[in-house]
DNA sequence: CCCACTTACGAAAACGATTTTTTAAATGCG
DNA sequence: CGCATTTAAAAAATCGTTTTCGTAAGTGGG
């Protein structure tokens, strides 16, 4: 079944294709009676314009490119529902691809989206990225970009993210305010700017209440489940036992976690901790874990308003390049 | 910055456009000499074929469209991280759409999709969809579409699920081994092939113990964790305390669980509970929930190799239309 | 040397829409 | 009535590729 053209309608009315284009469209100067039958037509033969064809015209498409680390996590999966939702609702659909943490894979996924002229850039970098020139291609093309979570600094576009230190700060002064004075901070790949802010966040809290900052009380690592495992198992092994942990996010936090369980340690007696994301299953274990609310979903919706407006050149409202949302503490009971 | 085209290279190599384009995909009617100017010459001016004229000339596209209830849920982010993952080895990208469990979203994606030209379709359908006309149309027009976990079953195509009935069946025989003898069954909307099966192999499992299949066990719900919530609470208030749950899946089960720790009743020595899916958090509660295991990574895959392999026409391997996936029983200590 | 055939390439159509330019007919005004 | 203007529609160009068809040279065999 072939699909009906704008030349079948052309054809059927014996009028000629660039008058049926401009009856569809409401051209002013297409006699009402023609635009009332073409549109009739239309309508009875199911016609639907190409999209492709009026995107080789334009040079536009009505795809969003969506670009994270892993689709399966918590996290980016609800960011993602979030900008899809506000997607559907302004007439676009989302192209999503994963980096799997890797750069190289975020660069040639980021040509490819380029390449198939997607309206414009939605994107959490890897953890290994480090370069930004395959951003600036975007932005030297006038290609809407917006970071949200992991942004990559250099690259002035809008930024869509939590204050992490501000945050961290927060989680690491509600350790010391319960008494906790050894804290040990489990950091992720220290080249990422939400690792290093968080980091900083750690230390001023510190700071603020008078506490050294202990060198061997940090760890760095990844940002996976496995990577909170081998971090705690560091600590440990230095016959370092912290009174208090604080994870730059929580799948580190769940990795150490299980570590400290492993080691017949008790949360929060022996050791307190804090995660950092409040992804689903914090809440569910035992004890469940305090630890920082990112709103994800609500980040992926404002992602992508911010990214339509942009699209849609409607520059009002964003005088800001940067849009923070409050991220909040949530207290449960391993701290 | 505009792309470079091929109408660029033909006037810099004083040229044609069809040659340019046949030297490009090796035809052998072109000499060697100019092939490798050609070449080169696209290669210096980073020339890249718009995948939009390609595809309007074709009436295809490299692109595969995803259609699941919401993106945000385990199961379904992890099979779409293993169709994005399949994909992209295979030189696709995904669109991905929720449905919102919402009958009408779901035909709205359908049809945008399709008109898109998506090259195939990967779909798993909302609770409320008990119309195939939309993929029909699709079949129709002769456009691939592989079904996985929710399929739709009078549309004849390839479907990647697991043995619902026969898995379940395990599930509940398990709780009888151990000792369990009145055992409730918290169930989805009965329309959904899934929901009928996994109902089945309920009461299978009863009728091989002999043990009696009452009605007042079980209940029907949503897929959600508050429907799971909600049939636990019309078992307790219609005083039916049974001594073991089969839910329909995890969520549900979780939801039931929540109620149980409510009213105050402990697991499993009270109430044994199995679930379906094994999502992440049935591993981090307390006590640990036995589970069915879904390979969602893996059976998001396979549907990908299937459809691909579909729109390539490769048709070697698949005889048979339905791929049924091992689900294997998780025992924790929950039962 | 001539005709058939190969080699290598160009011209043009096609994909389906939009948009600019052109044209024909109708209308208005002095 | 005649010229200018408006109205409504057709024709053609365009977006960037692919593909069909055609053709000018060059080659080889008789």
């Amino acid at each position: 079944m072939r699909n009906t053209t704008i030349i079948d309608i052309a054809k059927k009315l014996k009028i000629s294709a660039s008058t049926v284009s401009r009856a569809l469209n409401n051209y002013p100067d297409i006699n009402e009676e023609t635009k009332k039958q073409v549109k009739q037509l239309a309508k009875k033969l199911n016609y639907w314009p190409n999209p492709i064809a009026r995107s080789l015209k334009s040079n536009k498409t009505n795809v969003i490119g969506v670009i994270v680390p892993e689709i399966k996590h918590d996290f980016f999966s609800s960011a993602i529902s979030g900008i899809e939702e506000v997607a559907y609702h302004s007439g676009f659909t989302i192209l999503v691809c994963q980096s799997n943490e890797d750069y190289e894979r975020e660069v040639i996924n980021t040509n490819a989206l380029m390449h198939q002229r997607v309206a414009g850039f939605i994107v959490s970098i890897s953890q290994t990225t480090t370069n930004g020139d395959h951003f600036q291609a975007l932005l030297d093309r006038k290609i809407p970009l917006v970071f949200f979570d992991r942004a990559f600094n250099d690259i002035p576009t809008y930024k869509v993210i939590i204050d992490d230190a501000k945050s961290s700060c927060i989680a690491v002064t509600h350790l010391i305010e319960r008494g906790h004075k050894k804290i040990a901070h489990l950091s992720g790949p220290i080249a990422m700017d939400i690792c290093k802010q968080r980091l900083k966040g750690y230390k001023n809290a510190l700071k603020k209440a008078s506490l050294p900052i202990m060198k061997e009380l940090i760890r760095y690592g990844g940002l996976q489940e496995s990577d909170g495992y081998t971090s705690m198992d560091s600590l440990l092994r230095d016959n370092i036992i912290p009174d208090a942990i604080f994870a730059v996010n929580d799948p580190v936090a769940i990795g150490a976690f299980q570590r400290i369980k492993e080691a017949g340690l008790r949360i929060p007696q022996d050791i307190a901790i804090v995660g950092f994301s409040n992804n689903k299953i914090t809440s569910l274990i035992e004890p469940p874990m305090t630890t920082v609310n990112q709103p994800s979903f609500e980040m992926g919706k404002k992602a992508a308003e911010i990214l339509i407006d942009m699209i849609e050149k409607r520059k009002n409202g964003y005088t800001n390049k940067t849009v923070v949302f409050e991220a909040e503490l949530i207290v449960r009971e391993s701290t």
